[in-house]
DNA sequence: AGTGTATCCTGCAGGC
DNA sequence: TGCCTGCAGGATACAC
């Protein structure tokens, strides 16, 4: 489900909350959105504060260090703390352990303030109780996931330098550059969407975004990456990265699950031009929006704005 | 190299 | 109302 945008919402929501204080796992209601044991997750994570929140691709990490105030009692590689001491310096030269959680199609992470009225989180995977130092109360993070198709694994830095790199560079980051970009279409025969959902190739972009971005660069998703012309990469460049920028200042498309770590609804889906509108008119030329289905997943395009130029291969297609 | 298929899981919408 | 089928924003392993 969450693509960029929406991780990103995620992050800017919980990085205030979060920057800081000290996690400790309050529960592992659903073992199987641990990656390894979750004995070990829990000791892991257990005491550690929180140096940075952030994202890579569709995944949100939490930087965690050895912490200064919490529980954990000092060891031979953390040395002994003083009170009073902020739990910064105690990061500085500590391993970094990244707490990677990938939301899968249907996972929420939820930050619920102490005395937070909303009702509890009818699927609850993982709890952790957020110890602050000032004296307010701790407040609950809450990774909440109906399908359980999300991951949460506690990476060393020897495994995080593997996640990151084989991963492609981020669509709004500098690396991802128009010669990046057309270098990457050309070295694959894989169609435009295939190519565009392949984290390997470029970070953060899911099927909703494949769709809208295909579609303002008026090129048929199924084409071959290597088959675009050469004049059309520089849209396609700035479709992708101007569509997740958008989608990131409306707070993510709220479809069914997503929602911001307040747990408000994302209003980007207002603005789709394509995904989930088959039968509609398309917003520029008003032909009907057709979806079709190829490598078992739906894509929605405009079929005069997006022609498939001489393509042998037909589509199932329907109206609704 | 790239595709189709199956798998993990639950909920919901639509047809009958 | 109830049952059945298909579908869903992701990622991976497998056979071909």
């Amino acid at each position: 489900m969450p693509e960029l945008p929406e991780a990103e919402t995620i992050v800017r929501g919980l990085a205030p909350g979060l920057r800081g204080t000290v996690l400790h796992v309050d529960g592992i209601l659903h073992p199987d959105v641990v990656e390894g044991e979750p004995d070990a997750f829990r000791r892991g994570v257990d005491g550690c504060s929180v140096a940075s929140v952030g994202r890579r691709g569709k995944n949100i990490v939490l930087d965690l260090a050895p912490s200064s105030f919490g529980a954990r009692p000092p060891t031979s590689s953390s040395p002994a703390a003083s009170p009073g001491a902020r739990p910064r310096s105690a990061a500085a030269h500590a391993p970094i352990l990244r707490l990677v959680v990938n939301l899968g199609m249907s996972g929420r992470l939820l930050l619920r303030e102490e005395g937070d009225p909303s009702p509890p989180p009818s699927h609850p995977a993982v709890r952790f109780r957020v110890v602050r130092d000032d004296g307010s109360p701790p407040a609950l993070l809450v990774y909440h996931d109906i399908r359980r198709f999300g991951r949460l694994e506690l990476m060393d830095p020897e495994r995080w330098a593997d996640f990151h790199a084989r991963m492609g560079p981020e669509p709004l980051g500098p690396r991802f550059t128009r010669a990046a970009l057309a270098a990457g279409l050309e070295a694959s025969r894989m169609p435009l969407r295939s190519w565009l959902l392949d984290q390997g190739k470029v970070a953060g972009v899911g099927n909703i975004y494949a769709s809208e971005a295909a579609w303002r660069a008026r090129i048929h998703p199924a084409r071959r990456t290597a088959d675009i012309p050469a004049e059309r990469v520089a849209p396609l460049h700035t479709s992708i990265r101007s569509v997740l920028r958008e989608a990131v200042e409306a707070r993510g498309t709220t479809l069914r699950d997503y929602r911001t770590a307040q747990g408000w609804e994302g209003s980007f889906g207002a603005r789709l031009a394509v995904y989930g509108r088959a039968g509609d008119p398309c917003p520029r030329c008003r032909a009907p929006i057709r979806r079709i289905v190829f490598s078992n997943r739906s894509a929605f395009l405009c079929p005069r704005c997006q022609p498939e130029e001489g393509e042998l291969a037909s589509f199932e297609t329907s109206a609704t």
